[in-house]
DNA sequence: TCACGATCGTTAGCCTAACTAATAAGCCAG
DNA sequence: CTGGCTTATTAGTTAGGCTAACGATCGTGA
C-alpha cells in the first residue's frame, strides 16, 4: 500500500474511486428493470416493515418529492402499497406487497452479478479490506 | 469486523455504502458550482495535458455524447478550450485554459471539505483501511 | 483515383434522479 | 375556530447518463 496520506487527499482518492465504480456498476445494471434507487428504497421499506414517505425519504437521504416519485414507480409495478394512517389524515403508510417481497427475493439471487464477479476474483485479504471499508463508509455516511 | 461474507453479499454491502456516501457528498457539493462530474473531467484533462473528446470520454468511462455535454458546460465557463487537430480534420484537441487551471487550484484547497472532515475524525487505522480499499476499488473499476 | 466503409464529433431524444418552490390537505394550540 | 405547522404532492429545473442517427472526414482497396 502507498504511503499514508492526509485526509483531504484520501477524500479525493475515495471520491474518485467511488465515482468510477458507480459508473461501472450503472453500465451493467439492467437486471429485472428495477433501478438501484428503487431497489434501495424497496429494501429499506422491507427492512423497516412500514414507513411513511417522509420516514422513507429520511432513511434514503433524499427529499420528500424525490421519494414521491420513487414510490410512484414502485406502486405502479405493484411492489409497494399505501394504506391510510390510522389517526393522521395527512400521512400514508407504505409497505411492501407480496409481489415486492418476491421481487426482493429474486434480486437476492441475481443481484450485483458484475460486481460480485469482480470481487470473487480478488484475494480474500482484499475482500476483507473492502468489507471493513464498507462498514466504515456506512458509518461515515450516517449522520 | 463482522464475519467474512460471500462476494455477492459483499457486493450488496459495498453498493449500499457507496450509494449513500455519494448522496451525502452530493448534498454538500455547492462549492464553486462545478459538479463532481465536471470537476473530474477537468482534472483528467489537466493531468493528461490535452485529449480528444473520445479519449476524455474513455478516461471518464462515459459515452462520447455524454462527454460532449460535459465539455460544452466547461467550455461555456471558459475552463477548457478546443483547437483543431493538426492532421485529422475530424478530431479536436481539448485542453484546460488558464481559468480552468486556476479553478482546479482553488479546488485543491476547498476540495472535499465535508468528506475530509469526516475522515479526519476517524482513527488512523480506519483511514488506512479506506485508503487500501480505495486502491482496490480503483483496480476493480478499471477494466 | 475514387468510391465506399470506418471513425469522430455532434445532435436529438429519452430516461433517471436529484433539487427547490409552491400548493392542498390535515392537524393542533391558543 | 383560526392561524400556523407538518405531510405529501405537483410542477419545473438541472445534471448526467444512454442510444440512434447524421454529416464531415479519413483512408484503403479495387
Amino acid at each position: 500500500m502507498a504511503k499514508r496520506m492526509p485526509p483531504a487527499q484520501l477524500a479525493t482518492l475515495l471520491r474518485d474511486a467511488i465515482t468510477r465504480l458507480n459508473r461501472r456498476v450503472r453500465q451493467t445494471r439492467p437486471v429485472g428493470d428495477l433501478t438501484g434507487t428503487q431497489l434501495s428504497a424497496l429494501t429499506s421499506l422491507e427492512l423497516a416493515g412500514a414507513l411513511t414517505p417522509r420516514e422513507l425519504a429520511d432513511t434514503e437521504r433524499v427529499q420528500p418529492p424525490t421519494m414521491t416519485k420513487i414510490v410512484a414507480k414502485l406502486e405502479e409495478r405493484g411492489l409497494v402499497q399505501r394504506t391510510p394512517h390510522p389517526t393522521d389524515g395527512r400521512q400514508v403508510i407504505l409497505s411492501t406487497t407480496d409481489t415486492g417481497r418476491a421481487m426482493l427475493a429474486q434480486f437476492d439471487r441475481a443481484r450485483n452479478e458484475w460486481l460480485a464477479g469482480r470481487l470473487a476474483e480478488l484475494t480474500p485479504e482484499d475482500r476483507d479490506a473492502l468489507q471493513r471499508a464498507a462498514e466504515i463508509l456506512q458509518k461515515v455516511a450516517r449522520d
